[in-house]
DNA sequence: ATCTCAGTGAGACAAGGTATCAGGTAGTCC
DNA sequence: GGACTACCTGATACCTTGTCTCACTGAGAT
């Protein structure tokens, strides 16, 4: 079963529709390798209005199998999960490459916090930001010492 | 010596003037309480034009003067930072109050994580959301067990 | 056949921010 | 003082990201 079936199955497992524009746009987050933003998707895919690209992507947000990522510059882009989970992200400025963290590495300091606070933490945004190991290559190719 | 005084200093210092919107922008910072918006110094400070406001917050965050508050659905905020130096921030959503964390917290979580991704991890966003120990009493009173 | 309703594209709208541009002003050099 | 320059200004146009509205479509139920 290809990726875009199942995720047909799964939108229609939960009472949506899987029409053509969403099976386009679908089709289109599929193909993305890194990190996107909804003007990406646009380009991509003709088969679906501007309107219709933001709706199905807020669809797919909520449904896990689209996660958000910040950016460095405080900007926000979208993500096929891996995970539909809490998870974080390890984002590579140079190639845009993005690498999710299986675990919430803050479990511990959340706990730590509440306790030291006296606030109840109920969510937290972390996500890391660098550059990959085959970008710092590059960058020792091109700047040799 | 007032702040007011003292982030004039600091501005010329830098090699900025201090000219009457900028200080109407900075006055009007500083008498914020919590994170606020840039609509929000708009109509504090009426001796200053929309992009002049714009310009002089993105000049105070370069400065670190003023820190960008990041929240729960993906918004940013402005906050009068307390630190200048690296520091992440604890949120209320019920009332906006915002407690800067003053070690950060991953230092040590990005260094493990340098060794294990093969990435050199240069920056990261880090923001907690909860209720505050007033916020949640007062949900105590108001509904009683 | 018709009714209903989720889904649609076009386009208006909103928030938050940047770019442009003509004009003002402070400091400097003569 | 006068000219020059660089910085700063407000108004305004513009961009980006996203939502809302609205008339329309098409699939499924009756």
């Amino acid at each position: 079963m290809s990726d875009l079936e199942a995720l047909s199955l799964k939108l229609e497992a939960r009472g949506y529709r899987v029409t053509p524009p969403r099976r386009a746009v679908i089709a289109a987050v599929l193909q993305q390798a890194g990190h996107f933003t909804v003007d990406d998707l646009l380009h991509r895919c003709r088969g679906a209005g501007r309107a219709t690209v933001f709706r199905t992507i807020r669809l797919l947000t909520e449904l896990g199998v689209v996660c958000r990522v910040l950016l460095d510059d405080g900007s926000l882009h979208y993500r096929l999960s891996q995970r539909p989970q809490h998870h974080h992200h390890l984002v590579c400025t140079g190639c845009g490459k993005v690498q999710d963290l299986d675990d919430c590495a803050v479990s511990d300091l959340v706990r730590e916090l509440s306790g030291s606070s006296g606030y109840e933490i109920e969510g937290h945004w972390l996500e890391f930001y660098g550059h990959c190991a085959a970008c710092r290559s590059e960058v020792l190719v091109g700047v040799p010492a």
